[in-house]
RNA sequence: GGAACGGUGGCAGAGCGGACGAAUGCAGCCGCCUUGAAAGCGGCCGUGUCUUCGGGCACCGGGGGUUCGAAUCCCCCCCGUUCCGCCA
């Protein structure tokens, strides 16, 4: 959520910063009047509401005192007025409903070095490494749905028929080869990052607090009967971990990470991307994740990044790092790096990490403040998060860049402690 | 799923129709005392919102109701703990 008080004194500026996003700034103005028309109607309510409270201690006085007669008149008028209390407060309710309805759909602010830009063709490429198209031999020209059956370790076949299409079923070493990537994900950030298992089914709040909902709710799978949804990434419970609570400045920031499921309807992007690894509806993914002071955000951003680009470069994968311009950060970032592999079989530049900062729009909905060390009152916080790793496409390009002449895959140095020292990916037992 | 008991400030815990935003204790902050510290003593010590900066209003799990007046009474819901049932 954007700050109501700050588009209140300073319209100019938030309609400058949203028009970045080449939006329509229409519900700007209809939040203004909202405001506007709510403060004013609950002003109202609250002088009766003093009437009504000065009358009550009157009238008690005078039942002590035995002057009844004049208590009953008071009585009275406390009643009228109770009625018009009753009336200015369903008004001020409605009004602070429109108004929040409107606020939850107005994106974030993006940051003044965000670059200006009107879609994903305008983002700027930061850094390649790695990166020789003409490096690439045959043998790696081979997509990885091709090799992953050639191989036997993964099986698209049997996964749309346990639950449709893109739907993934691994198999022997490419299964073990997830929770391989998993676990060294996790073990390089334990350094600084408490791991947490949350729950992968969430309440509609904590998916209001992200900004996954109301907007974007085509996107997520819903579980009716229980009104429960399944996350799209573990950056949903882990930002609501402090939920309506109030941080010590002291302890920021605070960092914590989660493996976890991650469930996309993928809606918009039907007929897109539909084959292999490419784009599918549940994968593993490890989250990094941080709250923070607004003087600390910035570094812990760069951290974040240079955690989740250290990965890829340790898997030996040919990578990109992009800032997102304007017209292609998310609804509640600020500002994004995405991290991009290349994929020699596919001959794609994947996504397979968005590292974001949010300023304080996530916090706000979520209200999580924290009290300044020193200073008095609180302040909202602001979160930041990444993909440490996120498996199908990391294992694809993998898959993809390991592959040998003789159609075997080299496993990445770094991953063979997790795989228990086994060098080849294979089909058949795991070991 | 059934039953019982609970949900009050950072924590613990009173209050059960009238001056209660709420006793008390702990924690925290400031001061006194002290060479320093502890103890002791005195004071401060929730959040939000509006404001004509005097103050007003809201919040005792959530929502509704009764009343001139609700933390306190009534109804519905949610959550927690324990026991029973079922179960990986």
């Amino acid at each position: 959520m954007i700050d109501l008080r700050r588009l209140r004194t300073e319209p100019d500026a938030v309609r400058a910063a949203l028009a970045r996003r080449g939006i329509d700034l229409g519900a700007l103005d209809r939040i203004v009047e909202l405001d506007r028309r709510q403060r004013a109607v609950a002003t109202e309510r609250d002088e009766v509401r003093n009437r009504i409270k000065a009358i009550s201690a009157d009238v008690g006085r005078l039942h002590k005192e035995g002057r009844k007669d004049e208590a009953g008149a008071l009585q009275a008028e406390s009643r009228a007025l109770g009625e018009q209390e009753h009336a200015l407060d369903a008004d001020a309710d409605a009004l602070a409903a429109d108004l929040r309805a409107e606020l939850l759909v107005v994106p974030n602010l993006p940051a003044d070095d965000c670059p200006d830009g009107a879609s994903e063709h305008d983002n700027v490429v930061v850094a390649v490494h790695g990166y020789d198209p003409d490096a690439y031999a045959d043998h790696q020209r081979v997509p990885h749905w091709d090799i992953g059956a050639e191989l036997g370790i993964l099986d698209l076949e049997r996964g749309a028929k346990l639950s449709g299409s893109m739907f993934v079923l691994y198999r022997g070493a490419g299964a073990a080869l997830v929770r391989a990537l998993v676990q060294l994900a996790l073990d390089r950030n334990a350094d600084a990052f408490e791991e947490v298992r949350p729950p992968t089914l969430v309440s509609t709040q904590t998916m209001i607090s992200t900004g996954h909902l109301p907007k974007f709710v085509d996107e997520a799978y819903h579980l009716e009967r229980d009104d429960l949804w399944a996350i799209p990434t573990a950056e949903v419970p882990l930002t609501s971990l402090a939920r309506d609570e109030i941080l010590d400045a002291t302890h920021l920031p605070q960092r914590f990470m989660a493996h976890t499921s991650c469930f996309r309807r993928e809606a918009g992007s039907a007929g897109r991307d539909t084959r292999g690894l490419l784009r599918v509806h549940e994968f593993d993914k490890v989250e990094i994740l941080a709250y923070a002071t607004p003087e600390q955000a910035a570094e812990v951003h760069a951290d974040l990044l240079r955690r989740a680009v250290g990965v890829i470069a340790d898997l030996g994968l040919a990578h990109r790092i992009l800032d997102l311009c304007t017209g292609d950060i998310g609804n509640s970032s600020a500002r994004t790096f995405d991290i991009e592999v290349y994929a020699p079989g596919a001959d794609r530049w994947l996504e397979v990490s968005s590292v974001s900062w949010f300023s304080d729009y996530q916090a706000r909905r979520a209200n999580i403040r924290y009290r300044p060390a020193g200073g008095k009152g609180t302040e909202v916080v602001h979160t930041l998060n990444g993909s440490a790793l996120a498996v199908p496409r990391v294992w694809a390009a993998i898959v993809e860049t390991y592959r040998r002449p003789d159609g075997k895959v080299t496993v990445p140095e770094v991953l063979r402690p997790y795989l228990g020292g086994r060098e080849l990916l294979t089909a058949g037992p795991s070991r």
